[in-house]
DNA sequence: ACTGATAAAACTGTATGCAGTTTTATCAGT
DNA sequence: ACTGATAAAACTGCATACAGTTTTATCAGT
């Protein structure tokens, strides 16, 4: 599987890797369902410009390559649809959307608000163990940031974020925070391969904790804005020099 | 096809209207493909409480309920799923997504603050026409509150709100807000019934297009939160008696 | 050569079939 | 009666087949 998409996988910390000879149990991260890694396969490819905006994608060429019939790949590229990656239209071949600038930035900007959101509400609602939990992860990140393997840290940051989003006490935002970080998770993927990123994000990490273990609703609400908009700024950059 | 969703077409206005003898013209209504005619069905099913939360949505049902094979159905299901209306699980049915009490008021909260967040863009970025063209369709709106005709009311109201999302000028902010507030219009509905609610939601209004005229960013997304938030109060009430 | 009609190829939309998984029903052992 | 094992039924995931639509290639008429 993944026959010209492999590559992308091999050090990119999405842990595919079908080898049939091995058992697929991976620990948590579960490879999922042969749309689901197609989904993300598909969406790297788009996000990384592997695939020009305009390019057909007809459900036959996609099918040889990934090995496997037209009925995943239709459903694949139904949801990538549904994510905004790509556009259809009834009887015509799915093409890649241009995932422009303006958009980009629209949706970076609409998740810093939601992160803004979620971080106010959970200075204010977040439990005592919520709060002690997020501390611990927290710390414990440090060593990841020494060991300098994005991979994990990466693994991390999506659990931190969560933790924020769930930290709210609202079912919906939870939602729409994940929702929005779902369909920005393959930008943010080529994030942690610059150089630096990890201890920047640390310290950043760092002040919406501690805002939060206050209970300081607008220093952690602003604090998880910024950290996103720093996040929005380097992707755009990172956009900006593929095209 | 339809044939229990059928009458909530009848006058909803979705449009799709499935007579046999008729010619599928229907100007740019565009009833669409057989999958998205059932998502919308389903769609609309699950928010008018036909089905409830829990709820299994086995493929076979569904394809005999609405006459198809199997193939479109899980391309609906799927597309629900990344709709958030949905669950779905490797191997295991899809189940109609929860929109119980505490969800329904975590729903609104999240509405409260995506209003805020557009009012407060809108306030910053909406372009003179743009200002214009709300306050006079505010201005005009009065003679509706006057006329006390709930049903137009609530057709300028949905207006309204469209332009403080567009005026946001963040695409993905008025999908987030539009999503969020398709899923809250049954809830919404009965709003306008209730004795001397159009002319308070005049007055909130009023206070909205006044901040946002004076680009006053700050006091447009406070005035917009408080709008939903006393809709919301209004509007859980009525849950409660329902239920 | 150039346009327009026409046929072939390519491709999408939907149906159906089979394999593997999950759920449900049945029944022996206690 | 009640638990747990086991077999049957139900259902999902994927593949394949066929019908209808769109695109491309071909060729006659100018």
């Amino acid at each position: 599987m993944l026959p010209s998409a492999g590559h992308l996988y091999a050090g990119s910390g999405t842990g595919i890797e079908t080898t049939v000879t091995q058992p697929k149990q991976r620990t948590i991260i579960r490879a999922g369902t042969t749309v689901e890694q197609m989904v993300r396969a598909i969406a790297d490819m788009i996000v990384t410009g592997v695939m020009v905006p305009g390019e057909r994608l007809d459900e036959l060429s996609l099918a040889a390559r990934f090995e496997v019939s037209r009925t995943p790949v239709r459903e694949a590229l139904r949801e990538l649809g549904a994510m905004g990656l790509v556009g259809r239209e009834p009887n015509r071949s799915a093409i890649v959307k241009n995932v422009e600038e303006a958009h980009l930035r629209a949706m970076f900007e609409a998740m810093a608000e939601l992160e803004g959101i979620c971080a106010r509400l959970s200075a204010m609602r977040m439990t005592a163990d919520e709060r002690n939990a997020l501390e611990r992860e927290h710390r414990t990140s440090m060593q990841l940031v020494g060991a300098g393997v994005a991979e994990d840290y990466a693994a991390y940051n999506t659990d931190f974020h969560n933790r924020l989003y769930r930290g709210a006490h609202n079912d919906h935002l939870l939602e729409l925070a994940t929702q929005t970080r779902a369909r920005l998770a393959p930008f943010r993927r080529a994030q942690f391969r610059l150089a630096g990123r990890l201890s920047k994000s640390y310290a950043e990490h760092d002040r919406i904790v501690t805002a939060i273990l206050r209970a300081d609703a607008a220093t952690a609400g602003t604090a998880a804005y910024d950290h996103v908009a720093i996040v929005s700024d380097a992707s755009t950059i990172f956009a900006a020099t593929r095209g």
